[in-house]
RNA sequence: GGGCAAUUAGCUCAGUUGGUUCAGAGCACCUCGUUUACACCGAGGGGGUCGGGGGUUCGAAUCCCUCAUUGCCCACCA
């Protein structure tokens, strides 16, 4: 039983990490036991580990190894995501920096691609994860192309498109010109403009009147279909159910009326083009208005453009706008900032562009999955999330699941014909070309005639299935796994996608499984840096999570996470903070290493102090215990970890070792001894949760463990009654030890020096505690006393007075000072306690509890004062 | 523009239904200390009129009103 001196963290995380592994503790198979269930969310499979992932995931390792401590049947289901956009995205820059255009390639060929890039760079994040301790099921490890995972995305869609769920709509798309694709509202990124405001004079029809527009894009007159007033505008009364003449165009369109028109904005009057506007596609659709298109592709004018065509839309612009003040048309030019709509990928500007897609209908599918949030059968912590999650359920928009790519899965809509609704849908090519026969009413039809939807579906299309599909509860929802494993219980996550991935998992648990996919949901916050920025690459200021791994531990860095994460509060990281993680692993290892030089010496009778220090210390635990429970259940983990931290460095090291710890020079009892190693391995197991690594190898070296004993199984220690008076008797003389180390330090008596300490028992207090004063304090006697002691240094403890004899003469001008401090504070307290108490309203409104309180204060106070004042009397 | 949240020690945050301790923790700070695990330490200490103002109450960090500041989400207005 040697303890090596130094405590080498990369030897000792990989070793328990490897034994771990090779035991099979962190797999799961359907037993007896309760099953605890996480399903992790799935990092983009060529992503590496950022901060945001090593908060997340010590979250839910810290969650699982509790469970597994707790006798459930632990199981964290890890994997990746094919992240459809990213992927590509790389993919194409890396094919394009090969001089390779993604337009070259078939689909085929591109895909090829893909999946080297896939099986090149995948799963590195998941290595990652193995550093940080995260133990996760490996065997369960899932990729959201898998074969089955891929099948159960197309079966779902088939499904939902067969209820009448899935319909193909002509909508406005965010549309990027130049890489000729649509993106997602997430991919667009918003900036402030300065642009100008055009005024633009139309003709009435019929008429000598004018009506002037405001305009930011004056080359979207060429699509104009109509000029929308308020109807209670006042001012535009005479043009109701006139017609306008649209310049350069020359086309007649109608005046409609509708109160989305803002009387304020510009002159109150709005040109309407369905084609190239979101909203006025919201009108043209609610007055039955034309679309007229009038970009290509890569947006140059089409044949609407006129003598523009051809010609790109801003050069137009600027074009139009010269021959519209050369009419005369253009009235005036306004400075106008506006934010302008830019991709991400590409920076070009995006067109709101009209196109065909596919979309999924949220109205009914979101009602139980509101419901179930609001009843608290899926909790939101924190749930101030509640409100945002209720306003977003309410409101919910058609889901676009289509995207103008061919990495994810690719859309099971086969057309066999030019017509738009020439097609149907199928799970396989062979059950397409049935229907196909069958709807075309063409039975010569043959396999070469269907051309499948080049489209790929949205990656969240596959992962709202992940709780179900990662158990094959879709394909075959009554295997016995989904049934044991489903619901899960927590998910941790960022609440940036709380709509776009939890909320449309609840959806999905509800639709397919008739059930919730989770019972909480942990929302944690960004990870930002010290100034409040988040972190990023461009900025730099993201830490390199496996140099901190490296440098403080992975028990040190997960500390250092935890210290400062609130649920949903946003994290200000610190490298000081894994400091601060990798210092308490260094006390915990330290104190670990002073057990260990004890020699047990049975000729040595437990001593009382040892023997009281462990009674409290039993309670102090206990007590702690209760408060960890109380912060887990809310989902604190960072006060669950802070209570476990000031227990092991305060009440176990600082106190609890101090007063069992034997003199210089000799072995200790094995009562104690044997006593303190229970109290330690209880202190590792409460502590393995937040330390896997420094725990287990403690652990292990305090005894042979078999594979069955290792800490990572072991039981979490059961709950036993506190003894709150063996607690507050030891904290009354833990105040006289620090009432004893203050007189040391203020009059320079250093703790080699014996002493002697004597009592006025004003109060009855338990001597119980004396032999810890004393070992604590260096006191080589404890002896009580009638009255004040002359020439001898006090202090008080609530209405105790303790005294230390001093040779030689002692000051007693300083001493008359600090009593006579200590006595005015006190009068001043006694007199506000007292005008508590004589306030009638107080006394007769107040609970009888409260109202005692105060009346022992006074007591309290009063007698204090009669100490003191004795003692001034004394020093005369 | 709409909605939500926050504002407590130098920093990051607790403070449960208003009332046990003249407001707590961790870190940081200051003083002292080479006591036989640990200077990644020990002992001790300072520091806040709980964002401003008003109100309800015997009593408010806690409830109400108001102002200010900050953050987040949603829509982003021709």
């Amino acid at each position: 039983m040697t303890a090596s001196q130094q405590y080498e963290i990369q030897k000792v995380e990989e070793k328990w990490y490897q034994y771990w592994m090779e035991h099979g503790y962190f797999h799961s198979e359907v037993d007896e036991r309760t099953p605890y269930t996480i399903v992790i969310p799935p990092p983009n499979v060529t992503g590496v580990l950022h901060m945001g992932h090593m908060l997340n995931n010590t979250i839910q390792d810290v969650l699982i190894r509790r469970a597994r401590l707790k006798g459930f049947n632990a199981c964290w289901v890890p994997g990746t995501d094919h992240a459809s956009i990213a992927t590509e995205a790389k993919v194409v820059a890396k094919l394009k920096a090969e001089g390779i255009a993604k337009e070259n390639l078939s689909r085929d060929e591109f895909l090829g691609h893909a999946w080297d890039w896939t099986h090149k760079h995948g799963g590195i994040i998941l290595e990652q994860l193995k550093k940080l301790g995260a133990s996760c099921d490996w065997e369960r490890t899932k990729f959201t192309m898998d074969e089955d995972m891929s099948a159960s995305v197309i079966k779902v869609f088939v499904d939902l498109y067969e209820k009448g769920l899935i319909y193909r709509g002509y909508r406005m798309v965010n549309w990027d010109p130049e890489a000729k694709t649509t993106l997602s509202d997430e991919e667009v990124i918003y900036q402030e403009k300065q642009g100008s405001l055009y005024y633009l004079q139309y003709k009435v029809k019929d008429s000598e009147d004018t009506v002037t527009i405001a305009t930011t894009r004056p080359e979207t007159i060429l699509g104009d279909t109509a000029i929308c007033i308020n109807p209670n505008d006042e001012r535009f009364t005479h043009l109701k159910g006139k017609t306008v003449i649209v310049p350069l165009a020359n086309r007649e369109i109608p005046v409609i009326e509708d109160d989305y028109v803002d009387m304020e904005f510009g002159t109150g009057c709005l040109k309407v083009t369905p084609a190239h506007d979101e909203n006025d596609k919201v009108l043209g659709d609610k007055h039955g208005l034309e679309v007229i298109d009038i970009f290509n592709e890569d947006a140059t004018l089409n044949s609407y453009g006129l003598h523009y065509q051809g010609k790109d839309r801003f050069e137009a612009r600027k074009e139009i706008v010269k021959e519209l003040e050369d009419l005369g048309i253009l009235i005036k030019t306004e400075n106008h900032i506006n934010k302008i709509g830019t991709s991400e990928r590409t920076g070009a500007v995006i067109e709101p562009r009209l196109s065909d897609q596919w979309f999924l209908k949220m109205k009914d599918l979101a009602k139980p999955a509101l419901d179930a949030v609001l009843e608290k059968d899926v909790n939101l912590v924190p749930d101030k999330f509640l409100n945002t999650y209720k306003h977003w359920m309410e409101n919910v928009r058609d889901w676009n699941i289509s995207r103008q790519l061919w990495w994810g899965h690719r859309i099971p809509a086969f057309f066999y014909g030019p017509g738009k609704e020439d097609f149907v849908v199928a799970e396989t090519a062979e059950l397409a070309l049935e229907k196909a026969q069958n709807k075309s009413g063409n039975s010569a039809l043959t396999p070469q005639d269907l051309k499948q939807d080049n489209d790929a579906l949205d990656t969240w299309f596959s992962s709202w299935l992940w709780p179900m599909s990662v158990f094959n509860g879709i394909l075959e929802p009554e295997n016995k796994e989904i049934n044991y494993y489903y619901p899960t219980n927590d998910l941790v996550t960022a609440p940036e996608i709380l709509f776009f991935w939890v909320a449309r998992m609840i959806i999905a648990g509800y639709e397919f499984r008739g059930e919730k996919p989770f019972t909480n949901v942990y929302l944690t916050g960004i990870v930002r840096d010290k100034q409040r920025r988040k972190m990023s690459k461009s900025l730099g200021n993201s830490p390199d999570p496996l140099g901190l791994i490296n440098q403080y531990g992975a028990d040190g860095v997960r500390v250092g996470m935890l210290l400062s994460s609130p649920a949903g509060n946003d994290l200000m990281f610190d490298e000081d903070l894994c400091k601060q993680g990798s210092g308490f692993i260094n006390k915990i290892w330290n104190s670990f290493k002073l057990i260990k030089s004890w020699e047990i010496d049975d000729s040595i009778e437990q001593p009382d102090s040892s023997q009281k220090a462990i009674q409290w210390f039993k309670s102090r635990f206990h007590k702690t215990l209760l408060e960890i429970e109380d912060h887990y259940s809310k989902y604190r983990m960072s006060d669950a970890l802070m209570a476990t931290y000031k227990l092991v460095w305060d009440d176990y090291c600082s106190w609890l070792l101090e007063m069992v710890k034997p003199p210089f020079g000799e072995g200790i009892d094995r009562k104690t001894y044997e006593e303190v190693i229970a109290i330690l391995e209880d202190n590792l197991k409460i502590l393995h949760p937040f330390v896997p690594f420094i725990s287990e190898e403690i652990w292990q070296q305090l005894k042979e463990r078999t594979p069955e004993e290792a800490l990572i199984i072991a039981k979490w220690p059961e709950s036993k009654p506190v003894n709150e008076t063996v607690i507050a008797d030891f904290s009354f003389a833990a105040e006289v030890v620090a009432g004893i180390r203050n007189i040391r330090k203020s009059k320079n008596i250093s703790f080699r020096d014996t002493i002697s300490l004597q009592v006025l028992n004003t109060e009855g207090v338990t001597k119980d505690f004396n032999p810890v004063i004393s070992k604590l304090g260096n006191i080589s006697e404890i002896t009580y006393v009638e009255k004040q002691v002359e020439g001898a240094f006090s202090f008080r403890v609530k209405a105790n007075e303790y005294f230390i004899p001093v040779e030689g003469a002692i000051d007693v001008e300083a001493e008359r000072k600090k009593l006579q401090e200590e006595l005015e504070y006190t009068r001043g307290f006694l007199k506000s306690v007292e005008q508590k108490l004589s306030n009638e309203r107080f006394v007769s409104n107040a609970p009888e509890q409260v109202v005692a309180v105060e009346k022992a204060k006074q007591a309290d106070a009063q007698s204090k004062i009669e100490v003191l004042q004795a003692s001034l009397a004394t020093l005369k």
